[in-house]
DNA sequence: CATTTCACCTGGTGGC
DNA sequence: TGCCACCAGGTGAAAT
């Protein structure tokens, strides 16, 4: 479901309910998929802890957690930087999954996989049909804090871009998708950015001009600002966390528009399928 | 090593 | 209505 501006609307949701929040219970289904970490292991890990801060890196969502706080549960959420977390949560939500902060008493969703339920009375739930989605802890005090191989397209400078795709054979769409190039572009991303750079996705990565791949980089840059601005894309059923839908999906100008007219030029929008992905462009418009 | 293909899952849609 | 093929926002293992 999520690609990165539909993953950093969720985390600042997330963020804004549950910063400085406490972890008093964990409940995890029986399904192994969703679990890196054992699930008993995770569960007794995560119990106790603060969560300091959530964020995104690329496509995953990151729970910042401090110590196991002993004695009497604290009332006063913590004031601490997510730089003295000892832990992190890691969640990916893969094609279709869900973070969402509920009321215990919310009805339950089929396919939830996780419930946390914290001191403030409120929960987090983790849904996931799929079963894509995976969900990983870290002990901060054993090993470094998590960070994908992929460069940040919302930060990175324009040297270090056109560096990613230089000598590479294959097609720019399948390297745009590629999470160890870049972290965070999935397939309507990858789609609208190349759209918006007038470029086909079919092109050899490594073939692509100075200045092709500079549009592409700031095309990128601006669909995805675009995007986290309007909430996200909501295609079939994707919400954040307050399970509100996202508005970018009315703005898409190639992606599941098979035969409509380019919004640019009028000629219908081609589907072919690179990467095993399905793509969609302008004949006309890009090249 | 770089690149491509396919399996992993459930659910929705559209054709017959 | 039922059955079936196909499609879906992702990724990582296996094959090439």
């Amino acid at each position: 479901m999520p690609e990165l501006p539909e993953v950093e609307t969720i985390a600042r949701g997330v963020d804004a309910r549950v910063r400085g929040d406490r972890i008093i219970d964990v409940w995890f289904g029986t399904h192994r998929e969703p679990f890196k970490t054992p699930p008993s292991r995770q569960a007794k890990a995560l119990e106790g802890r603060s969560i300091l801060s959530v964020h995104r890196t690329g496509k995953h969502i990151v729970l910042e957690l401090g110590a196991v706080q002993t004695g009497r549960a604290a009332t006063t959420p913590s004031k601490q930087e997510a730089s003295s977390a000892d832990a992190q949560w890691i969640v990916h939500l893969g094609m279709t999954g869900r973070l969402l902060v509920t009321l215990p008493e919310g009805p339950l969703a089929p396919h939830t996989h996780a419930r946390l339920t914290l001191a403030s009375g409120r929960e987090i739930r983790f849904v996931d049909p799929r079963r894509f989605g995976r969900l990983d802890f870290r002990d901060l005090t054993r090993r470094d804090g998590f960070a994908g191989p992929g460069a940040e397209p919302l930060t990175i400078q324009p040297a270090e871009f056109a560096a990613l795709f230089r000598h590479r054979k294959l097609a720019i769409k399948a390297a745009l998708l590629n999470q160890s190039l870049l972290a965070g572009v999935g397939n309507i991303y990858a789609d609208e950015s190349l759209f918006r750079a007038g470029i086909r996705p079919r092109r050899r990565a490594g073939q692509l001009t100075r200045s092709e791949l500079e549009r592409l980089r700031v095309a990128l840059r601006e669909v995805l600002e675009h995007a986290i601005r309007l909430g996200g894309s909501s295609v079939s059923d994707y919400v954040d966390a307050e399970g509100v839908r996202g508005f970018f999906q009315l703005e898409h100008c190639v992606y599941q528009r098979t035969g409509e007219p380019c919004r640019n030029c009028g000629s219908p929008i081609r589907r072919i399928v690179v990467a095993g992905r399905s793509t969609h462009y302008c004949a006309k418009c890009q090249r």
